[in-house]
DNA sequence: CCCCGGGTGTCACCCAGGTGACAGCGGCGC
DNA sequence: GCGCCGCTGTCACCTGGGTGACACCCGGGG
């Protein structure tokens, strides 16, 4: 029923570096990981919401996105992205109520699961777990509060140039160009969702993108091209604003 | 140095109810609070960035706000507001971190509060307290994904009337209608920057309100004489949306 | 091979809502 | 009393971006 032995090896080897367990000896988190069992879900595939309030899933390989639905008005949001080390749903294991939220893996999702009570003890008895389940939560809320802010203070254009560099890389491949992590195979309707925006804005700026050289172009993967023009959008201090208002005296 | 005693009941007497103690035994509390010292900031104060790393805050009496400000744009956004019974600064109990907000005193406020690290050590040894606080972040967490989604899809009426809506009470005042609490004597720039939005759109708004009935008309304090109205709004359900577009053929 | 479905690229249109401006208003201190 | 200041109420103006529509492209299946 629990994990093999060898696969609680890659799983450790996994999660070392992940934020729920960097600072979890990995003595303890073995120990943890027998408890486990384990899952896989094809792309695609929708988390029931029964087995969510049951378990508590980590991610060992692929991608889910979590999307709000707002009720009247159709128009989805995606809360978050997790990849491997993080786990769901967060919001249920910490006060026991179904999350009325959609799961679905994006890739084929490499998944160890535990029940959800036996996860809150090893929470309340596992000092060094607890502490960097803590620290999780507050990260995730850092990054929460980012995207409200983002949402009520910044143009489109700004929020798109965020989420792309929020997703990049500091290695650089063969032709000189910063790789995207994680988003960098998504739909414009998908990065749409996560800046609340529409499919046809988010192409408008990403050709906008490309034409000033800053997304490498002609590819479907997401590369950037020139690092420093980005960052600049994303923080529009708005480039050379003002250049174009010298005063006719002058 | 700590609590005298009969404050100590007032504020346990406070807590009782609070999200965060709920479930606290009332010993329990009161061993705690025997910890923390007492405080009052006159209205208008502004918590010290450094005082927030050592200290935890919880609020007796008063309200505060914690606002993100984007540092270009220089726009403000109110990331939560803060009542009797809340704590701050949650995220920098969970991280340890510096959070990058402004946390200011509506009203006066009356607080008491302990160490960081007292409170982190609290909740990792009290198992009552620690089944609540996680749940109380939950809610947090909850809340917070509530005011993403809403900025990601809803318009700034349906925000502005579900923001009101939030924190209307089921009391009936002596006229029949409804009370709002917390928010009721907040200017038009507040309210803007909890929906995040100007205050000339929420004025406008708020006249849309006034006209149709739903809000009580010239008055500083907010009250409600529809509620039912108000919450179709807060759905946006369009009211009789579609009726205007009977099929000539009928 | 063609068809189909999902994604992309681009329009033209239009409106919610941000912006600056200005006039009134009430409370407070002098 | 008067002046000040922060707030409210309301304009007129402009624009970012949502929307529907359509053509095209590509990959996979029958």
């Amino acid at each position: 029923m629990s994990l093999p032995v060898p696969y609680r090896d890659y799983v450790v080897q996994k999660f070392e570096a992940s934020p729920v367990f960097r600072d979890v000896p990995d003595a303890a988190m073995r120990e943890m990981l027998g408890h486990f069992r384990q899952a896989t879900w094809s792309r695609g595939t929708l988390a029931a919401p029964d087995s969510l309030l049951k378990w508590f899933y980590l991610i060992v390989d692929g991608r889910a996105r979590v999307d709000a639905l707002d009720p009247q008005n159709q128009r989805r949001f995606t809360l978050s992205l997790l990849g491997p080390g993080d786990g769901f749903d967060l919001v249920t294991l910490l006060d026991g109520k179904a999350h009325d939220v959609e799961t679905l893996a994006i890739d084929e999702l490499h998944l160890v699961y535990a029940p959800m009570d036996r996860m809150r003890e090893w929470i309340r008895q596992h000092p060094e777990f607890n502490r960097n389940f803590l620290s999780y939560l507050g990260q995730r809320m850092r990054e929460m509060e980012g995207v409200s802010t983002d949402l009520a203070t910044s143009d489109t254009a700004t929020r798109l140039a965020r989420l792309i560099l929020r997703h990049t890389g500091k290695e650089i491949d063969a032709d000189g160009h910063h790789v995207v992590r994680l988003i960098n195979d998504f739909s414009h309707e998908a990065l749409a969702r996560m800046i609340g925006s529409t499919r046809q804005v988010v192409n408008r700026h990403l050709q906008a993108l490309r034409r000033d050289r800053i997304l490498k172009d002609r590819q479907k993967k997401l590369r950037i091209a020139d690092l420093e023009g980005l960052s600049r959008r994303a923080t529009h201090l708005l480039g050379d604003a003002g250049r174009h208002k010298i005063p006719p005296g002058s």
